[in-house]
DNA sequence: CTTGCCCACTCGTCTATACGAGTAAGCGTG
DNA sequence: CACGCTTACTCGTATAGACGAGTGGGCAAG
């Protein structure tokens, strides 16, 4: 409850038309810009706040949930509201599933990740054969039931990433890639040798904010957005063989991609 | 103030450990999901849920303030919350810089908005000189000042996205590049005839919530993160000669990339 | 010294109230 | 009919207070 450092946050403008609530944000947030608060500091409490503005409570909590949405800090109860520190992001380049990357026993993910010096997990493994949802029905060109692979990515214990793989019943069923562990190479490797030769990716990128089910499987922060990917794959024939949809958290990822300018 | 129509929200559940704020989130959430509200609809005012809950307001705002931070309401002071439209996105290809799209003689934009049947705006045009940023310096090959062109998209008269273009000033300074109209095809035409034949292009994409200065450019709703996406232009001698910094209000796009499998 | 409790501090949830300001419709006046 | 006012309803902002619950340090008992 001691006093503010004098100097750190300024005062308010009554004759200003700006909210009172988002004159404090403002305040809070250029001192994280402009570096006096670092990555995991604590910033005041509320009561604080509350004492060095002259507000009630509740202003100062509306000031904090303003920066919380913007995903620049993060409250914990008990603690503190500490500044959201920028996780390590893995970066994904356009590049990562060429045929040289899978003739090692072990999938991209796990490979990337140790050479970062990460410690990478999968967990949630589910395979079962299940309904297609009309839009990877129609990607995958009006099957009506698929073989799902749902998984879920950690990094260091931090789950980034949850992805399902849809495939046609009529290549997958009864192969390798029905069981959990598809063996080494991933499904692609699995697909080709059952002579899906694969030759080229579509990939369908947005973001949003995640829904509450994400938020839970993903442990996301509030202010933290979500990169949803759609790829689908294709043979040599033209046949979408495979639709892996995608969600990740977005703090964690750069998604890079190389574009012939033909 | 008319009384709900009853069936549309259901009861608390005062033995739950979720916070009654939430509960409320959750049913207007599921009401909305299910269809019972549709896009544009407004939902029932503040005093209405007091009345149908036995809560306080603030309890209520809570509530939709949650739905706010997940993009799916949004409020209009005098008016009511609403469900959120989605609004038409756009297609990013990666193909959008292919050669062939570059002959006529509009942008890419102008032409691609008017088939969508949309009306399509730039403004905010700015060209100057400037110091390059440390980030675009190293992207650019330790350029120290650059070429920077500065512009909005509009469709629809809504504001989608901001995009700034760096050239290196050996290259760019006393062209057509350097005229807030570089003419036909764009500055990539007037990059090739300059002798830079473009060879491919780089794109690094991200996904985070706006800064306050997005949220005004951009006017963006609540809830609506942005794509921040940095390509760069490669010649044919590995040289980097634009980098194009781009942000773009997440609800209106979906970027579309074609990978090779090599 | 170790264990366990207490307490101070933190954020989380909720109530009750007040006033301001934007919107839209109705109504009366000119 | 047209204009402007009133009014009711909407969300925005802010205050003051209460209790709950997680955290961590200090202190007292064993």
């Amino acid at each position: 409850m001691s006093p503010l450092p004098s100097g750190l946050l300024g005062d308010l403008d009554p004759t200003s038309d700006r909210a009172v609530f988002r004159q404090i944000a403002d305040q809070l947030r250029e001192a994280i810009d402009r570096g006096r608060f670092h990555e995991g500091d604590k910033l005041p409490s509320e009561a604080d706040l509350v004492d060095h503005y002259g507000v009630s409570r509740m202003t100062v909590r509306n000031s904090f949930s303003i920066l919380q949405g913007e995903g620049l800090v993060h409250a914990e109860h008990g603690k503190g509201v500490f500044v959201r520190p920028r996780p390590p992001v893995r970066r994904l380049a356009s590049d990562r599933f060429a045929r040289r990357h899978r003739e090692q026993g072990k999938s991209a993910f796990i490979v990337e990740a140790d050479a970062a010096g990460s410690h990478p997990q999968v967990d949630s493994l589910e395979v079962k054969e299940e309904k297609a949802s009309p839009d990877v029905s129609a990607r995958l060109g009006s099957v009506r039931r698929v073989l799902a692979r749902r998984r879920r990515y950690l990094l260091d214990g931090r789950p980034v990433e949850f992805a399902t793989s849809f495939l046609p019943l009529d290549i997958a069923r009864g192969t390798q890639i029905a069981e959990p562990n598809p063996g080494p190479g991933g499904i692609y490797a699995r697909l080709e040798e059952l002579g899906h030769r694969l030759d080229h990716f579509e990939e369908e990128i947005r973001a949003r904010m995640p829904s509450p089910a994400e938020v839970k499987t993903l442990r996301l922060a509030s202010g933290v957005p979500v990169i949803h990917l759609i790829r689908t794959a294709f043979d040599g024939e033209g046949r979408a063989v495979e639709v892996c949809d995608t969600v990740m958290a977005a703090d964690a990822y750069v998604l890079s991609y190389q574009l012939p300018a033909t």
